[in-house]
DNA sequence: AATGAAAAGATACTAGGTATCAATATTCGC
DNA sequence: GCGAATATTGATACCTAGTATCTTTTCATT
C-alpha cells in the first residue's frame, strides 16, 4: 500500500523519476518528510524522523536530491553543514543566528561584483558560496516587543 | 635545545603568547611547518609532516591559531574544509580549481551590497562567508600556451 | 632548583559520511 | 500479470575530522 504524500513531496519524486531514478518507498519516505520540515536540518535530523531506513539509504538519497537540485547544503556560521529543500538554481541564504531560519536570496546580484574583483586579479570566475547570517525579522520584532515592555 | 624557526614562525608564536599561550615545542614545530606551506592544507597534511606530535595536540593547536586570527578556514568547492595563514581581519579567497592556490581578496567590497540585500528583506546583516572559485591567471597562461603550441 | 599551571600525548569516543555486498524491490518487455 | 534484468536497500565495516578525558610532562615564575 502506496502511503500517500504532499504536493511538494510528490514533486521531487517525479524529477527523481525523470532523471532516471526510480521511485521506492524510502525515498517516498524520506520526500515526505523533507517537504514537511520547516528549518534546514542534519541527515542526523531526518534519521530520526525515519527510523526504519537505513542509515546509508538516507545519506544517498540526500546526496542524489542534492546532485538533482531539489535540495541544497547550508553552512551554519560555526563550519556545521545543514540541508534544505532549495528552490532550483543559483541563490544563496539570509541565516538567522538567533532562531535558525533561512531565507533564500534568489537574484544573485553578487556576480557582477565578483567578475570585476577576478578580473583585476587576473583571475577567471567559475563559482562561488555565499552566506549571510544576521537576525531575522521576526526575532528583531521580538525584541523590540520586550525592549517597549520593559521601558 | 631550541630549534631555529623563521621569522614568520617566530611572529606565529610571539602572537599565541602575547595572548598568554605557552611557546612550547610542539607549537614552534607546527608554526614552523605551517609558515612553509604555500598552499592551503588539512590537519592531516601537519600530521604527516609532524609524525611526532600527538594527534590532539595538532587539532588543538590549530584551533588555537585560527581563534586567534592567524590562520583561517577554507572551504573548498567540494565542501571539503582546509586551513591556510590568514591575513588578520576579515577577508575572502580567490580558489583556483585547477592548481588548488589560493589568492586572498583583501578588500571586502560586497558588504555594501549585502547591507542592501538585508535591509530589503528586514534582516540585520552580522556576517557572511564568501569563497570564490575559479582558476588563476597561471594556470590559464599554461593553457593559453599549450594552445599555442599546438596551433 | 622548586612549584603550580598549562600543555602534551595516549586513548577512547563522536559525528558525518562512504565502500562493500548479499538480499530485496522496481521497472520493463512480453 | 510474470519474470528477468537491474537499481536500490540495509547491514556492516570502515573512514576522516575532530573532541573528551586523563595521566604525565613541560614551561614560566620565583
Ligand atoms: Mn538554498
Ligand atoms: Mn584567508
Ligand atoms: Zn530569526
Ligand atoms: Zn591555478
Amino acid at each position: 500500500m502506496r502511503k500517500r504524500i504532499n504536493a511538494l513531496a510528490e514533486q521531487l519524486l517525479d524529477t527523481l523519476e525523470q532523471k532516471g531514478y526510480r521511485s521506492t518507498e524510502p525515498r517516498r519516505a524520506m520526500a515526505q518528510v523533507i517537504a514537511n520540515q520547516d528549518k534546514h536540518f542534519t541527515a542526523e535530523d531526518l534519521r530520526k524522523q525515519l527510523p526504519s531506513l537505513g542509515r546509508a539509504t538516507i545519506f544517498r538519497s540526500l546526496k542524489l536530491l542534492v546532485e538533482t537540485g531539489m535540495v541544497c547544503r547550508v553552512l551554519l556560521e560555526d563550519g556545521d553543514l545543514h540541508y534544505q529543500l532549495s528552490h532550483r538554481g543559483h541563490h544563496h541564504h539570509l541565516l538567522c543566528v538567533e532562531c535558525g531560519s533561512s531565507q533564500d536570496l534568489l537574484g544573485c546580484d553578487i556576480e557582477d561584483l565578483l567578475q570585476q574583483t577576478s578580473a583585476r586579479h587576473g583571475f577567471e570566475l567559475s563559482g562561488h558560496w555565499l552566506e549571510v547570517y544576521g537576525r531575522c525579522n521576526a526575532c528583531r520584532n521580538v525584541e523590540q516587543t520586550v525592549e517597549l515592555a520593559n521601558a
